[in-house]
DNA sequence: AAGGGACACAACCGCACCCAG
DNA sequence: CCTGGGTGCGGTTGTGTCCCT
């Protein structure tokens, strides 16, 4: 009882493929490709029923999955996605090429849920930190629920800024960017974003990067932890952020910039996320007293919907 | 050596959604 | 509009392995 509909025919078999089955399933996908799950194990001659299959395929014999551990920089991806989208798996997921759902779900279950939980580890997220910081980010974390839930509510997925391909960036802070002594690059950033009543998606409907253009900061460009994408790739040097003021103000001209614009342009990213990481392993006092991993969310847009 | 607890990973289950008829 | 099949997703369970006692 209970069997899934697709699962009611006799004689299907469950639990762990063996490799004979595996290679029906490789060989048959391979030739023929998967247009509907339900017909392939007969077509492949597979006791099995056709959301088995799917899964299978999809989880372990796809010829794109990645194996292996996963490396810090996914681990920090995994840890920041879902601080934004919690328990969304598949969102995640395609953030992350080669790796699946069930992947991450696994290793977040096995691993990083515990990792967290650690405050000696992550010492931003103890409850009693919490609780004393929290205030300082409620707008900016306000900010991102409006934005997360306005677009993933009014659009449908492949519109929606988590079906991006590839958009989002961060700065680097595990990078000294700051090196004047007795400052902290990240404060700064993490006041002036949020601070700033920066976006309003109204108003940028017509531009391609709205989110960089608005992007507030007082300090100077030269301490900014480098720009990073989501793969962890470095905007190159000549892109990145810089002052550009003749007031010697580098405010919001730090992303104002044609080659980072140009950069951008040539990834064909599809939509900007950008956000201060801030996981506490640098910095001052504030950053160890950061409610989460991902500290301040600066601003996001799905430029698929411009 | 044996037992059992912890862990990682694979697979299943139930549900929601989509869409064609 | 309704219905049923197909699909995708997240939660959960099952199973094998490792390590410690």
């Amino acid at each position: 009882m209970g069997h899934h509909s697709c699962c009611n025919q006799q004689k299907v078999k469950r639990g762990l493929w063996s490799p004979e089955e595996d290679e029906k399933l490789i060989r048959y996908i391979t030739t023929h490709g998967y247009g509907c799950w339900s017909e392939v194990p007969e077509k492949a001659g597979l006791q099995r029923c056709g959301k088995s299959c799917r899964l299978r395929w999809i989880n372990y014999l796809r010829p794109d999955i990645r194996r292996g551990r996963f490396t810090p920089e996914e681990e920090k991806l995994i840890i920041s996605l879902h601080n934004i989208v919690g328990n969304r798996w598949a969102h995640i997921a395609s953030h992350l090429p080669g790796r699946t759902d069930n992947e991450i779900k696994n290793y977040w279950n096995s691993w990083i849920k515990k990792k967290i939980q650690k405050p000696t580890t992550l010492p931003s997220i103890s409850p009693q930190n919490t609780e004393l910081v929290q205030p300082r980010f409620n707008t900016a974390v306000d900010q991102l629920d409006a934005i997360i839930n306005q677009n993933l509510s009014t659009k449908p997925a492949p519109e929606n800024i988590f079906h991006t391909h590839c958009p989002i960036f961060m700065f680097d802070t595990s990078s000294t960017g700051d090196s004047r002594p007795g400052s902290s690059a990240k404060d700064e950033l993490d006041a002036t974003t949020l601070n700033s009543s920066l976006w309003n998606p109204s108003q940028h409907q017509d531009q391609v990067l709205p989110p960089l253009l608005n992007f507030s900061c007082s300090m100077d460009s030269t301490y900014l932890p480098p720009l990073v994408d989501v793969m962890g790739n470095t905007v190159p040097m000549e892109a990145q952020p810089c002052c550009v003021g003749d007031d010697g103000d580098p405010s919001r001209e730090c992303f104002e910039k044609q080659e980072l614009n140009e950069w951008v342009d040539s990834q064909q990213y599809s939509s900007l996320l950008i956000w201060d990481q801030m996981q506490g392993s640098l910095g001052g006092e504030s950053l160890l007293t950061a409610p989460t991993n991902m500290d301040s969310i600066v601003t996001s847009f799905p430029s698929s919907s411009l």
